[in-house]
DNA sequence: TCTTGCACCTCTAGCCACTAGAGGATGTAG
DNA sequence: CTACATCCTCTAGTGGCTAGAGGTGCAAGA
């Protein structure tokens, strides 16, 4: 068997030891075998389903879907349109959450801008956050 | 005195009543005085804290940050490159995370666009997910 | 064989910024 | 005087981990 340990897994999959065991315990990884004296002892299989976990974390997916996503990729012959929902659904939110930003970008770049580097009642950052009325994005 | 309730600070700020209180907890607003019923009474001042906060808080800055941003705006004759620093670092956060969710944002499409609404093992997107080398964007 | 020292184990508590809910008091309109 | 909204305090929960205490397992060197 080429079983690995839980600190092997965790340098080769990129997912923190304390992370995987949290995964473990919420059900989003399976409890794998132990060794003699107790110790996890991880099959390749296990280490695939971590990096798709990492890389799922990474692109935004909560652990809910990542769950979702896993039971897909268990069930290889089902139809995909769930998988493609929950993508699409996560695309939107980075594109609302890019315009957000955005906003909030100009908004930070024209306070800091406006700060003459002078005293704090001259000050354009602190102006702008005391009176909303003055920032150019209304929309929140 | 044109004192208010919790309930009309909270209309008039935007800020939730629960989360007044919990400003109050972890001392960013003041203890209020408190009427004979033992109910919270908030003058125009604490409103303005308020929505300074509110403000200060959808612009992203941490509670810590806006700690120290009122404490400046309470000393207005300091020099403001503490302000100006502190929204220097929130627009550098801004940028680099909207750098990174363009990415994430570019990713997502080719999952989504590669979708071909078939069964999930032919499914880009959990192709993609399980295997990462697939993927544009090598930065995570 | 012994010891050193790292990696592993379980368990609890903490992080941030709230949010929810229980269980009770107050304030106001009809 | 009653109904009902709003207020009060307090505790616990959210998500996705992370930190630390206190103990065990294991491999390599003396």
């Amino acid at each position: 068997m080429k079983n690995i340990t839980i600190g092997e897994a965790a340098r080769k999959s990129g997912v923190k030891v304390p992370t995987i065991r949290y995964y473990e315990g919420i059900g989003l990884l399976r409890e794998p075998s132990r060794s003699e004296g107790n110790q996890r002892s991880y099959e390749p299989a296990d280490l695939n389903r971590l990096t798709f976990i990492r890389h799922a974390r990474e692109l935004g997916f909560e652990v809910e879907a990542i769950r979702t996503l896993l039971s897909l990729q268990d069930n290889p012959l089902q139809p995909c349109a769930t998988a493609d929902a929950i993508a699409k659904a996560r695309l939107i939110e980075v594109e609302q959450r890019i315009r957000s930003l955005m906003a909030l970008k100009a908004e930070l770049e024209m306070m800091v801008e406006g700060c003459g580097h002078g005293r704090v009642d001259q000050c354009r950052v602190i102006e702008v956050l005391a009176d909303h009325a003055q920032c150019t994005h209304h929309g929140h």
